[in-house]
DNA sequence: CTCCTGAAGTTGACAGTGTCAATATCGCAT
DNA sequence: ATGCGATATTGACACTGTCAACTTCAGGAG
C-alpha cells in the first residue's frame, strides 16, 4: 500500500528504458533476494496498484500530445507494463478510456465549483462556471473530447457508471444555479415547472459545449476570429436568454 | 474531358446498385461495339470515377452503420476496389474522409435552405434552422460525428480547402439570417458592430451544435429526459439572447 | 512449514488498420 | 503502333485491440 506510490514513481521514472529489459531486470533484482532491495529495485511482478497507474498514465498521455488518440498499448508501456496487462483491472480499451475520462471529469466539476465560491448573484455564477468550463477545454482539448467522445456513451461496459456519476458533477452544478436563480427570481424561468428548468440547463450545458467544440475544431475562427474575451461574451449572450427580462 | 462527365452521371445514378456493375457497364457501353463481351463480366481495370464511387461509399457506409469508424480499407471495399486504389484520389485517408464530410455539409446546408424558403421573420428563421440543423445531426450520427470530427480540422491536407468552403454553407445561413435582423431591428444586436454580429452567429451555432453532440452521446437526456419536441425549445432559449428585448 | 489456489503479469498469436514501394494494366497522344 | 502516364493491384511493414495459454507470486488451508 505504501509500497505503491513508490513503485509507481520508480516505474514512471524507468520508462524510458526498454519495457521489456526492465522487466527482466526487475525479476533478478527480486530473486536476488530479499536483502537491499530498496536502491534499484523495479518493482515487483505484480505492480501493486496498477489500475491507478494506469489511469494516470493515460492522464498524462493525454496531457502531454494534445491532440492523442488513446491507445491502449501505449498507456500500457508508459506504465511500464506489458500490453496485457491492462485487461486484468479493465475488462476493455472503453473501460480503461471511461475512468480516465472519469477523472477529467471530476477535474472540470472542482473547477467550476471552486470558480464560484463566493459568488452569490447568480447570474454571475452562472456566467463564470460556463467562462470556466470553456477555458478547461480549450486548456486540455484531447482530454475534453476524450470525456465526450462517442465511445463512452455507447460503451455497454462497468464503466460507463462510473462515468454517470461523474457528468452529475457538471450538470449537477448548472443545475443548481439556475434552480437557484429561478428561485430568487432572476432568471426568466419558473422554479415550479420542471421541464422549463431542465431545458434552461440544457441550453446553457449546449452553449458552452458547443462553443468548446467549435473552438477545438479551428470552426469558431471562421465565423468569430481574433475576439478577446470569447468566452465570456458567448457566455453572456446565451445567458441573456435565461435572464428574466 | 465531355466522357468524364458521361461516365461520372451515370455513376451517381447507379449508385444505389453495386458500384462496381454500374462502373463496369459505363464502360461497357463504351467499349460495346468491340465484340459485346458479356454480361457477367467484373469491370475494367481502370474504374472510370473512382472519385466519386469512394465518396459515395463512405456515405453509404455512414448512412448504414449509425455509428461506424471511418475504415478505409473498408470504403475500398464497398467501391469494390483494392485497399490501395484510393491513394490515387486521395493523398490521406483524412482527405478521403474530408471529402465525405463536405457532401454532408452540402446537405445540411440544402436542408436549412429550403426549410425557411419564404419564412420573412427572422425570429421564425433563425428558431427554424437550428431545429432543422439539430434534427439533421440526429438523424444522422455517424455523419454528423464525421462531419465536426477533430481529424478533418487539424489535417493539413488539402481536403481541408474543400471543407472549408463547404462549412461556410452552414454558418453563411445563419449569419445571413442574423444580419437581416439586427438589420430590422428584430434582434438585440447592431447591425453595425460586426463583432457583435460574429458572436452572435457563433453563440447560435454552438447552441444547436452543442446540443447535437450532447443529444448524440446520450448527455442530453441525462439532464431533460422526454421532452417533446426539444430542439426546438433549445433553440427558442437560444434565440431568446439575440432576439431584442 | 508446505502446498495450492487464484489474482496479476507476460508472451504469443490473430485479424484488422493506415501507409509505403514495386508492379501490372490500359487509355491516349505521338 | 508504341511508349507514356494515370490508374489499380499486390505485398510488406508497423501498429492496433483482443483472445488464449503460460508464468509468477501472495496468502490462506492443511
Amino acid at each position: 500500500m505504501g509500497m505503491w506510490t513508490v513503485s509507481r514513481i520508480k516505474l514512471t521514472v524507468a520508462t524510458f528504458m526498454w519495457t521489456i529489459a526492465s522487466a527482466t531486470f526487475s525479476k533478478k533484482v527480486m530473486l536476488m533476494k530479499k536483502t537491499e532491495t530498496a536502491t534499484n529495485c523495479e518493482r515487483a511482478y505484480h505492480h501493486g496498484d496498477l489500475r491507478r497507474a494506469l489511469i494516470d498514465a493515460g492522464s498524462a498521455l493525454l496531457s502531454e500530445d494534445q491532440n492523442w488518440n488513446f491507445s491502449l498499448r501505449e498507456v500500457a508501456r508508459k506504465a511500464g507494463v506489458s500490453h496485457n496487462a491492462p485487461y486484468n483491472h479493465f475488462v476493455d480499451k472503453n473501460d480503461l478510456l471511461a475512468a480516465v475520462a472519469a477523472v477529467g471529469f471530476q477535474e472540470l466539476r472542482d473547477r467550476m465549483l471552486s470558480s464560484i465560491a463566493g459568488i452569490e448573484n447568480p447570474k454571475a455564477a452562472l456566467i463564470k462556471t460556463g467562462v470556466v468550463y470553456v477555458n478547461f477545454g480549450l486548456a486540455n482539448p484531447a482530454r475534453y473530447r476524450l470525456m465526450f467522445g462517442s465511445a463512452l456513451a455507447h460503451s455497454a461496459t462497468a464503466g460507463s457508471a462510473l462515468l454517470e456519476t461523474a457528468t452529475m458533477g457538471a450538470r449537477a452544478i448548472l443545475g443548481d444555479i439556475i434552480l437557484r436563480g429561478a428561485q430568487a427570481g432572476v432568471f426568466a424561468v419558473s422554479a415550479r415547472k420542471k421541464e422549463d428548468l431542465q431545458v434552461a440547463i440544457l441550453t446553457a450545458w449546449a452553449g458552452v459545449h458547443g462553443l468548446t467544440m467549435l473552438k477545438l475544431d479551428g470552426l469558431a475562427d471562421t465565423v468569430a476570429p481574433n475576439i478577446i474575451n470569447l468566452p465570456e461574451k458567448v457566455a453572456k449572450a446565451i445567458g441573456a436568454g435565461l435572464f428574466r427580462r
